[in-house]
DNA sequence: GTCCTTGAAATTGTCAACAATCCTGTTCTA
DNA sequence: TAGAACAGGATTGTTGACAATTTCAAGGAC
């Protein structure tokens, strides 16, 4: 089997991470799914040790449960869990707006637009893993512009939590956020 | 020599994170020093791949950086790293401290007030490490009484990227918490 | 029929040996 | 002498095998 893990320069272990986010995005792995190291070794073509450092990392990002000598699953989340989420992410995300400075950095909008068009083409082209991938990176840009790379980065790790509850529709944030540049 | 790390119902990567940050905290561990795993896994005891566990942990919560077949150091951060992280810090607590329910629940205030006083015991007795502990738990048992245990979880994540920067003193922040409770 | 015991299968956790990489001091060459 | 090439040691990364734990179903006692 052994699905191809091509491209770049990350490490093993992140590319995993991403394949499963993207699993569980997407739906191809349901709340509560059983996660079991060895078949995903083998579906990604390394060995169990690797498979294990991305399962304790997706855990740290909320992504997934483990238990000791029980293995992990993906996470299920309340109703209220949800609500407690998305609390934060607003209370993150508008904080983080009113500091973005404006008129927005030249070169930083130029790169906006430059992933706006890519997320279109994406769009066009029906290509759903891309066009999440491009969602996430006009977000973490996007948010990087308040100059404070740990609340971006806390922003995104909230950004990231919420993905595990569903990516609904690609509801368009960008426009949205070009509301609030120029 | 292993140093004995006592009971616990807790993973012996946790106690080894928890021992680690206390050296980190109280300065035994400075920052830009090396973290040689097989050194530590002797120290504690226990078998490398268990170290490198907690190695990974500490990496993911700021208070290490680990590169690449070099091995891992305590985190230096830049004066301008420590204002940003201040600065969500604050923002965090703030929103936090603003959603405490008032008065407070009677359960959770008189947990807070049997920490204060075995954190005055501790004071007394000058033991250092317990002065840690306690004050790290008053601080996580005061802010989830916000309700949101996402949002006490990440101020309690940030509190702990900022021990790596130094316990200065121990401060008393009880004291100032008592006066936004009653 | 229900509950407890038992045993095997599936899965995770641990280990020690080996391989790959990086660092440092030394030697050789221009 | 300066600098490149090179070994040797220290350290991290990888591997396959083995041990421990949990799960689940079958069998037996009451």
């Amino acid at each position: 089997m052994n699905e191809a893990l091509a491209l770049d320069g990350e490490t093993p272990q992140d590319r995993i991470v991403q394949r499963i986010e993207e699993d569980i995005v997407f739906g191809r792995l349901h709340p509560r799914e059983r996660l079991v190291e060895e078949a995903l070794a083998e579906r990604f073509g390394v060995k169990r040790h690797i498979v294990r450092e991305a399962l304790a990392d997706l855990e740290r990002r909320g992504l997934i449960e483990r238990f000791r000598n029980r293995g992990a699953m993906v996470k299920a989340y309340t109703p209220e869990e949800v609500e407690q989420l998305y609390a934060v992410r607003a209370l993150l995300e508008t904080s983080c707006a009113e500091m973005l400075p404006l008129p927005m950095d030249p070169a930083r909008l130029a790169e906006l637009e430059a992933l706006q068009d890519e997320h279109d083409a994406a769009v066009a082209a029906q290509d759903l893993p891309r066009i999440f991938r491009l969602n996430v990176q006009f977000h973490r840009v996007l948010y990087a512009g308040c100059g404070n790379p740990y609340l971006a980065g806390v922003i995104d790790e909230f950004a990231q939590k919420t993905h595990a509850i569903r990516f609904y529709s690609v509801v368009q944030p960008e426009t949205i956020a070009y509301a609030r540049d120029d």
